[in-house]
This record gives structure tokens, C-alpha cells and sequence, in this order.
DNA sequence: CTAATCTAATTGCAACTGCAACTAGATTGA
DNA sequence: TCAATCTAGTTGCAGTTGCAATTAGATTAG
């Protein structure tokens, strides 16, 4: 089966490759500097601030942050460990639990958002018109959402 | 510090990870299924075939596929234990190796781009017309050489 | 010349990941 | 009702990563 990329197709895949490892390493370096924990962290505590009741199931916690069972579980022991979220059970579901953050999790997020918009802000916003965001946002979304509806 | 990132840049930033993640997740699972090891391999096999004589310093090799000198020195040892790479001395640097791309190494190449290729085309250059693959391509540009310069 | 410094590559270790197996509780249908 | 199946979450294990320390050879300045 021949595959028949364009030259320019074929080089934009790559750029787009090595613009992500580019900025989530100097974003990674920035938290590190900060003395703050990994992106993975902040994920997990963005998602639950965002939930309703500050709080999600640990399965639709692994789907916002798109993370396997297996690794989100170990994600949460850690963040746990920290005392930023806390494990719930719940009242439904015996088998469920649900991961809840709290106060000391809502400061560790303001904490590390103030690195990570201004690393979002340096290294990304601020080569992007309106324009052009919007642009991206459309071509980014058409391709997750064909993956998403072949699966 | 405050961050005054607009709301479609940060959904921009957001979908830019959230694609990331979905296609390359979908790549590896299709060279999982076709038997083929995963795609580091690739860059590597890539990087060298690329190179006059298609070899490469160990140094120049992480500096290629973007990865610490140290995780580079392990992934080589699984190729070369594969057989589809192999180390040579380098003749003026004593401390210096070459990684070789072999016989075995340019075959697995192939058979591995079967899949990826037909991956990038599906998954990625069938969704984007010339006129947004060259304005992605300037954009990624501008950030990848930011981060570089100052650096 | 040679001591201090730098660079190439490797190694040890602790942390993190993915996958498959497992436990426990929910759901389904004969 | 109760066995078969499904889903939630966890665990074991082997493989991979990142970081710091190490070894060995090159480079530089006094």
C-alpha cells in the first residue's frame, strides 16, 4: 500500500511533533524551576475545579484528562499523598470513587497556573492572531473528531 | 502575575494537547497491531537513513529525535540488539560512537512507514487542504524558533 | 607540559507508563 | 433468582523515562 503525502504534509507532521516536545519541555522546565509538580498534576486538578462540585468520578477524571485507568489511579495516589484532592466514595456505586479536590488543591492550581498560562501565554498565544486561533482550533478539531467517531 | 490569556487561546492550547494525545495514540495502536515496534524507533531509523552514510554521532542522533542523551543511549541499545542499527567507533573522537542504520534497519524502516505514513495521511493530511498545511507549517515555525532563540 | 575545564556517552536509581490480570460490585436476561 | 457478562478501580510486572553521577577522552590557558 503506497502512501502518497505530500512534501509539505509530510513536513508539517513533523513540525507539528516537534513543537510539542519543544514547548511542553521549557513548560515542564518553567514548573520545575517554580518548584511546582508536573503538567500531568495540574490536568487533574484543572479538570476537578471545573467539574460541578469541584469533584469527578476517577473514569470521567481519566477521559477529561485522557489518561489510562491504570495510570490515572497511581496519578491520584500521588496527588492524594500531596493533600491536594481526596478520594470519596461513592454513595450510588460501591465500586466508584470519586476524586475530590480541595482547598490546599485550589491554591496548588492558581500556583501553578500562574507558570503555565504565562508559559501558554510566551511560548504559544503570542504567535497567534485571533485569526489564526481560530483557524487552528477548527483544523484540530475536525481531525480529533474523526478519530473519535472511527472508535 | 497575572495571565490574560484570551478564552479561544487557551481552548487553541488545549485542543493543540488534546490532539496530540488522540493521534498519536491512534498511530501507536495501529504499529502495535501490525507487529512493528513503536514510533522512537522510527525517528531513529528515520534520523539515520536522512544522514550521509546514513550514520550519525550518538550526540547528533538525540539532538535529531529530540530526546536526552541518556534515554538515547538505551533506545539504541534496543535497536542495536534488534539488529537494525549498530554502533561504530568514531575514528577521530575516542569517546565518540556512531549509530549505523543496517540492512535489517532500512527494511524495518519501510515496513514501519507503511503503517505511520498511512497513519499521518488518515489521521492528519487528509483533514488539512495545501493552504492550511503551509499556514500550520509558518506557525509552528514561529514558536519552535522562539523557544529556540532564547535558549 | 599539565591542571582545570569541557564534552561524549554510559550507568544507577527512582519515578512513571502501559498492559494484562485481578477484585468487587452492578447489570442483564433466561 | 442466579449465572453470565459488564464496568470501576486497583495491582503486578516489565519496560521506559529523567536526573544526577560517572568514566573517559578532548580542549584550553597558564
Amino acid at each position: 500500500m503506497p502512501v502518497n503525502l505530500s512534501k509539505a504534509h509530510n513536513l508539517a507532521w513533523r513540525k507539528f511533533l516537534t513543537a510539542h516536545v519543544i514547548l511542553l519541555e521549557q513548560i515542564e522546565r518553567d514548573l520545575a524551576q517554580a518548584q511546582l509538580p508536573p503538567l500531568s498534576w495540574y490536568d487533574v486538578l484543572f479538570a476537578l475545579a471545573e467539574a460541578s462540585e469541584s469533584k469527578l468520578r476517577l473514569h470521567e477524571l481519566a477521559q477529561a484528562v485522557l489518561l489510562s485507568r491504570s495510570n490515572l489511579t497511581r496519578l491520584v495516589d500521588r496527588l492524594e499523598v500531596a493533600g491536594l484532592i481526596r478520594r470519596e466514595q461513592c454513595p450510588s456505586d460501591r465500586r466508584g470513587a470519586f476524586a475530590a479536590i480541595t482547598e490546599a488543591g485550589q491554591m496548588m492550581r492558581d500556583r501553578m497556573w500562574s507558570v503555565y498560562g504565562q508559559g501558554i501565554d510566551n511560548y504559544f498565544a503570542d504567535y497567534l492572531d485571533i485569526g489564526e486561533v481560530k483557524f487552528l482550533i477548527k483544523i484540530l478539531d475536525r481531525m480529533t473528531k474523526a478519530i473519535d467517531e472511527a472508535s
